[in-house]
Parts: C-alpha cells; structure tokens; sequence
DNA sequence: ATGGTAGCAGAGCTA
C-alpha cells in the first residue's frame, strides 16, 4: 500500500514491481496525491474515488477485494490548518470516507483501511500533547472524526497491540525531528474486528526513515496469519 | 518568534 506517489500511472515502476511478481493497481495524479496497492493475489472489484462512481478530483483512495477481504488504501486530506478551506475539504472528505465504510459494514463486508490519516488521535499518538492541542493533525474535530470511524466496528490494529507504545510514523524533516523522535502516529491500519485475532505481528519500520533521501514517514508493517485469508 | 526541510517542477504550493 502506498500514497502520496506525487506522479501520473507513467513515471510508477509499475513494469518493475509486476516482475517482482506482484499485481499493481495504481491512481496516479501529477505533482500531489496518488495512491497504489500491490498484492501476490488477483485483486477483484477494484474502484478508486468513491465506490458508487462518484468522480474525485483528487487520487487518494484506491480499493480491491483480496480473498474476501476488501482493501481500502486511504490518503486523507492534510488539511493544512484549522479553519483553512482545506481543513474544510478535509472534514467533508472524511464524512465521505465515513458513509463509505459504514455502507460496506452494513452489508457485513471485511474491510481493511490502511493509509495516512493525517489524524493523530489520542496523547500517547503524539510526541507533545501541548504543543499539538487544537493544531491540525490532532484538532478536536480531527479526532471526532477518526473517532467516528472507529465506532461503526473498526480496530485500530496497532494500538488494539501496543496499548502503551508510542508507534510514532511520522516525523517532520524539519528542525530535526526524527533524531528527536519528535514524531506522530498518524499512519493507521483499521480493520473489521474479527481480523484482530488474525494479527501474526504489527510493527513500525523505522529504518525506512533513516539513509539517504527518506520518506518522512515510515511504514506500518501488518502480518496476518494464514487463516485471515482463507482462500490464498 | 511563524522559523524550520523536502518534493515536484522549474515559482510557488503542499506537506
């Protein structure tokens, strides 16, 4: 799952990758956005925008049916300051996001919502509480929002794991950061809960964010046992 | 105190 590819479908090694063995489904976008999810399975039913053809402007959420779970992959709005009109399309964004996952909870589908948030919800998310209070990232609507979310049936995997770890996935490149490990967690995996008893291991990779020309994020590394996907 | 760094693209916007 990656997002924030910042190209069109063109300039992504998709050729590379699918010799690598792995099936690609990709939505590029020039300069910003773009979202991918690469799987060793067929994906089925893929979509990408909102499920019901409704269009987007913008490349942030890409999805496909692996072995009966669906995959969302999710690059939410950052929303650059609250009160700003991005912080606007943000919170509108989300309210989508929301109708779109309860629709699918309705009808009992599996879902797994992996991305960037850009929401970090509760103190322990978040290298300073103080200094984050009412900034965007961990604004109180923010944190509703997610929140929300949440209560339609999802597990928030790797905090449901490490309820007392930071899992810090975010560190700004500037004033120097990530050796402060001044950091967010703002990358989340979010599943329906019975997947919870199928997490073989879930850990942040932090040597992504180091060497040379890094991310400023780093990944969340999610196994699930055999038995998540039966027909594998 | 409104900085600081990085990517894309070729100046300024977004993060």
């Amino acid at each position: 799952m990656f997002t924030g590819l910042k190209c069109t479908e063109d300039k992504f090694p998709a050729e590379a990758l699918q010799k690598a063995g792995y099936r690609t489904l990709i939505w590029g976008q020039k300069t910003y956005n773009g979202v991918a999810l690469l799987s060793k399975v067929d994906p089925q039913h893929p979509w990408k925008g909102w499920p019901e053809g409704e269009s987007s402007d913008e490349a942030r959420i890409i999805a496909a049916d692996f072995g009966g779970v669906e995959v969302l992959c999710v690059y939410v709005p950052n929303g650059q300051a609250v009160g700003t009109d991005k912080f606007d399309f943000k919170m509108k964004w989300l309210g989508k996001l929301h109708e779109t996952i309860h629709q699918r909870l309705k009808k009992n589908q599996a879902i797994l919502i992996c991305g960037d948030f850009n929401i970090a919800q509760s103190d322990l998310d978040v290298h300073d509480p103080q200094q984050w209070k009412d900034q965007c990232l961990f604004s109180d609507s923010e944190k509703k929002a997610l929140n929300r979310l949440l209560e339609l049936g999802l597990v928030d995997l790797y905090r449901a794991t490490h309820p007392s770890e930071p899992g810090f996935t975010w560190w700004d490149y500037r004033s120097g950061a990530f050796p402060r490990n001044h950091g967010l967690r703002i990358d989340l995996i979010l599943a329906s809960s019975h997947l919870l008893d199928q997490v073989e291991d879930i850990y942040v990779d932090r040597n992504e964010r180091k060497g040379e020309k890094p991310s400023d994020h780093a990944p969340v590394i999610c196994v699930f046992k055999a038995a998540a996907f039966p027909s594998w």
